[in-house]
RNA sequence: GGCGGUGUAGCUUAGUUGGCUAGAGCGUCCGGUUCAUACCCGGAAGGUCGGUGGUUCGACUCCACUCGCCGCUACCA
């Protein structure tokens, strides 16, 4: 009988620096989930990567003064070996830079584009000269450009676009497909961003090359996401050596983090109906892990790097941690608190605690060997119904993507267990020798119940699992499958148990805390109210690019100065937009500013501040907006005053 | 502003189509036990299920309004 087969895969990684707890998070359950439907006998796929092409990548290299592919060698090394730290069972790793995928993305470009999919921007490029601003049809107002009014002209710009309008209806109704897009919250809000309407989406650029050529045109690479998506496909062989594609392809799902949610929904799915290829069967979103915000972390620290916590704790307790600790599909809050209890108590005390004292007590009842088990008691039922009958129920929570409830209900295990110890209470039959059956019994059963536990984890800690195996004396391959978890009684009497080092060693919270806050800062960290993974990703979507070098005439064209904001107010019709009346010497301007995520008209005003004076007067929804209030982009993604000492009304240059 | 999500014990949360005295884990307190990694087991305290009003014999579950938080989205000269 042919095996049922099961593709997932995570997202391929961006690899500019390190990777950090977030990557770590998706790939682990990701890997957690191909083991497991390994297990229940699926022929399974799983592959990850790397996204080795663009601007951004380039640039980096540049500054560190080596070819993008050798900067970028070195950190998927790293990558490498962080999922080999992490035993992540991958079956393939594709890098986006490999030959293997540039040339079928460019059979996939060609494909689409002979479909009449991919046309050069010229073919509806729009264009308003004096804004030197490049609009799509859906974006103008009368037919003319939506900032200034003017009239548009078709223009030749060099850049492809992909039909991605075309698909609105199609890809609509593919998100209201049921288990298509989870969680339930990203689905809804995907469909509503398809019903305001889809623009044809830009895939490809000119200003740079460290990308895949576009076929039919040599100035122009392929931009990121017919680039990057399409790995999910040519990984597979596909279209020039379509087997392992036609035995795996479409995906059961995409893991993806909730940030891209976006492109794995409507632009992926759009690429494939163009291609006339299948669609994945669904799309998983989810959430973020997050360090505590602000001054709050500072002094508490927190190490994230996965690597320290791994050579500190083990890579079952990281994996046992992530999956158990959060809810899949939301954010969750990461502290080395939450870590420590979580090890001391699920691991250290309730599963290692229970091999230790079972393994013990065997070796000191029985000599070490697993007896018989023919004198039953009251409690042995319960024990066994509530063994035999996890399976079942976790592979309900594992169908769900709800790792942390398939967990617990292992866990549930692990607690019926070490209530059945005090139940039967063993030092006490162990006093009567009438009680030796008894005895005898109890242990088996204990045994049988970690046996049971023990293949139920594999999926996510399978170091453990076999650590236990050999306590327990258990061969791989004997009651270690799947369907052995159903059964109770499998482990042979007369198997020899052996103690060994603590499974989970107790740690000593308050210690190790004061631990772990020492080393503070050596990982890579992610405040709570950190947006900047979010940012860039908007900067690699929306194309922010250097600009081309000017000349000082150029600048001098620009006229700076600097101005006092004497009052504020909030936008009436605009949350994001804050209205300024500015001082600049003589004059007083009304100014527009996107920053009241950021700012109170309080804290606007008495700042003296640096504004563009010379720009072109507009309106800003209904409101005015006579020059623009200079910002700094700050790194954590906010926005901060460019002040000065100065009087107001000077020119700065 | 539009759309959507969410708000349940100190913390993290389960509650499918309305019937519960609202469950669980962690933490706290009390008790038990000694096989075990000072562990484990039992018990208790602690919830007007965000607020108000409505439908109903009955609502955490349905409806309306309202407050808080979050996400997507528009405006960001």
């Amino acid at each position: 009988m042919e095996k049922k087969k099961f593709y997932i895969t995570t997202p391929i990684y961006y690899p500019s620096s390190n990777l950090h707890i977030g990557h770590t998070y998706c790939t682990v359950a990701a890997d957690a989930m191909a083991r497991f439907k390994r297990l229940q006998g699926y022929d399974v796929m799983f592959l990850t990567g790397t996204d080795e092409h663009g601007q951004k990548l380039q640039r980096i290299a540049e500054q560190n003064n080596v070819t993008p592919i050798e900067y970028i060698d070195r950190i998927v090394d790293g990558v490498k070996e962080l999922w080999k730290t992490m035993e992540i069972s991958y079956d393939d790793f594709i890098r986006t830079t490999e030959d293997r995928h540039v040339k079928r993305v460019q059979k996939i470009f060609m494909k689409l584009y002979e479909k009449g999919d991919i046309y050069k921007s010229s073919y509806e490029g729009l264009y308003c000269t004096p804004c030197e601003s490049f609009w799509t049809e859906t974006q103008l107002v009368d037919g003319k450009c939506p900032d200034c009014g003017r009239p548009v002209e078709k223009m030749k710009e060099e850049a492809y676009f992909f039909k991605l309008s075309k698909y609105q209806d199609r890809i609509l109704e593919l998100l209201e497909t049921p288990g298509f897009l989870e969680p339930e919250a990203r689905k809804n809000e995907m469909i509503n961003f398809v019903k305001q309407g889809l623009d044809d989406l830009c895939i490809s650029r000119s200003t740079f090359d460290w990308g895949i050529p576009v076929p039919i045109d040599e100035k122009h690479v392929i931009y990121v996401w017919l680039d990057a998506l399409t790995n999910y496909i040519t990984a597979l062989g596909y279209p020039d050596e379509p087997e392992k594609y036609e035995k795996y392809w479409p995906a059961d799902i995409h893991l993806v983090g909730k940030e891209i949610v976006r492109f794995h929904s409507i632009i992926w799915p759009a690429m494939l109906m163009s291609a006339e290829l299948p669609l994945p069967k669904k799309i998983f979103g989810h959430g973020w892990i997050l360090l505590e915000g602000g001054k709050m972390s500072k002094s508490r620290g927190n190490v994230v790097d996965p690597v320290v916590l791994i050579n500190k704790y083990g890579v079952d307790a990281l994996k046992y941690f992530l999956l158990r600790e959060y809810s899949f599909g939301n954010d969750g809050v990461f502290t080395n608190e939450v870590l420590l209890n979580r090890l001391n108590s699920d691991l250290a005390n309730d599963l290692g605690n229970l091999v230790s004292r079972t393994v013990s007590m065997i070796e000191k009842y029985d000599g070490g060997v697993i007896p018989n088990h023919d004198v039953t008691g009251e409690f042995d039922d319960d024990l066994i119904a509530v063994a035999t009958g996890a399976s079942a129920r976790v592979e309900a929570y594992m169908d769900k993507m709800n790792y942390s409830a398939a967990l617990d209900e292992i866990w549930a295990i692990v607690r019926r267990t070490n209530k059945y110890i005090d139940e039967t209470t063993p030092w006490i039959l162990a006093k009567n020798e009438a009680d030796k059956g008894r005895l005898d019994t109890v242990m088996y059963n204990l045994a049988e119940a970690i046996r049971i536990i023990s293949v139920l984890i594999l999926p996510f800690m399978h170091h453990t699992s076999r650590e236990i195996w050999k306590q327990l004396g258990i061969p791989e391959g004997e009651g270690t499958g799947w369907k052995d978890t159903f059964t109770f009684g499998l482990i042979k009497t007369g198997t020899r148990v052996e103690k060994g080092p603590a499974l989970f060693p107790r740690i000593d919270i308050e210690k190790e805390l004061a631990v772990l806050m020492s080393m503070e800062g050596t990982g890579n960290e992610k405040k709570a109210d950190d947006k900047s993974d979010k940012k860039e990703e908007k900067k690699e979507t929306s194309a922010e690019e250097p600009k081309a070098e000017i000349t000082i005439d150029d600048f001098d064209k620009i006229e700076l100065k600097t101005g006092k904001i004497l009052e504020c107010k909030k936008h009436p019709k605009a949350d994001k937009l804050l209205i300024s009346q500015v001082k600049m010497g003589d004059e007083v301007r009304q100014i527009v500013s996107g920053v009241a995520k950021f700012y109170t008209p309080e804290d606007m005003v008495g700042r003296t501040v640096t504004v563009v004076a010379n720009l072109k007067p507009v309106k800003l929804r209904g409101e005015m907006s006579q020059g623009m209030i200079l910002f700094a982009d700050d790194a954590d993604g906010s926005l901060k005053f460019v002040t000065t000492d100065a009087a107001d009304g000077c020119t700065v240059k």
